[in-house]
DNA sequence: CAATCATTGTACCGATCGGTACAATGGAAG
DNA sequence: CTTCCATTGTACCGATCGGTACAATGATTG
């Protein structure tokens, strides 16, 4: 009996693992342990061990935010785009339960190592929304304003949210963000 | 030749490492490496290792802040305290290139280990800005949403000026929470 | 059926992990 | 000067780290 993985089917379950517990914090032994995928998988899928499987989540996560948020944002109606997002949203990171995995690697010398994915990550998702605004009526300064504190707004509401232990939190600030952008548009 | 240290002096040199590595990637031989102080010294003021290094970083933030932060924000005038808490996050942080250790703890599983004081942080926190936006007019709904609201804002802040490694996204997003709760008051 | 080859499990590597034991050090107090 | 004791450096512990080597497995292909 040998269960068979590819690439593919790895890939998120890596990500929660990243996720829960960070850069430094996942070991190979802990990957083996919560997903029963033995070290001669892993390495025969990610060469670069350790680095290229969190590279490789990094690119899935950034795939996912460009088709189900990025490209929304730009074609279509704009209020209609900027309402999905926030729900989308909401549901990917479950509420605040899960947390962004861009942002935490941010915040420590993980950054360092994928300082390029994750600043392209939050460039272009701020940069999403601030065209969507701009399409909806707002000025340009105004739009790039609104659309980094959206941004900054839903990193702020997982680490608040995580902290307290508290899901409301996360879809109170959410919906607090929405309004605001709601009311610049026209 | 010996150096001799004693415990509140190591504390402030431990956050910074902690901060810049996190819990995981912090390691006591990198503690060494940083500080030049060695496991006997270490185990000598902290004989419950780097759970206890961690824990007493902890409580010293959190002294810091009751004392610079928590404490102006309740007595005296409203609109000055939270003007002044404004300057001193922002210094603090330096303009984003610090981040918070506690926000940083909540995000990953390093979080169980310090619930208690993690969630203390932040609800004393909001607690002392909801109290100041209630003694300087605010509706009690209305001070909590913006309590909250702001202390998130300075988290996503934290991450996204880190992530965008621009100091000018840190700066620029204080000035706008501030703006937003100057607004509320009356 | 035979051959191939992607995939996997296991055993191993040196380095580093967090932690312990303890003797040497040296400043402070009598 | 001597005693004391807080502090420190060093040597060590078993466990785990990320990574490598390679033979066994088994589905796919011809």
């Amino acid at each position: 009996m040998k269960t068979v993985y590819e690439r593919a089917d790895i890939v998120p379950l890596l990500a929660e693992i990243f996720r829960e517990l960070g850069y430094e914090g996942t070991s190979l032994s802990r990957i083996t342990e919560r997903t029963g995928i033995g070290k001669g998988s892993l390495y025969h899928f990610f060469p670069g061990g350790k680095a290229e499987m969190a590279a490789a989540v990094l690119a899935e996560v950034d795939a996912w935010f460009e088709q189900a948020i990025y490209q929304p944002l730009g074609k279509g109606d704009a209020h209609q785009a900027i309402a999905a997002m926030w729900t989308d949203v909401n549901d990917y990171f479950r509420s605040g339960r899960r947390i962004c995995l861009v942002g935490a690697f941010a915040l420590d010398e993980t950054r360092e190592r994928f300082a390029a994915a994750i600043g392209d990550y939050f460039i272009r998702w701020i940069d999403a929304v601030r065209s969507a605004l701009v399409r909806a009526g707002c000025s340009e300064e105004e739009a790039l304003a609104l659309a980094e504190e959206g941004v900054a707004g839903i990193q702020g509401a997982l680490v608040l949210s995580r902290a307290l232990d508290d899901r409301a939190v996360f879809t109170r600030s959410v919906e607090t963000l929405a309004k605001r952008l709601d009311a610049a548009m026209r």
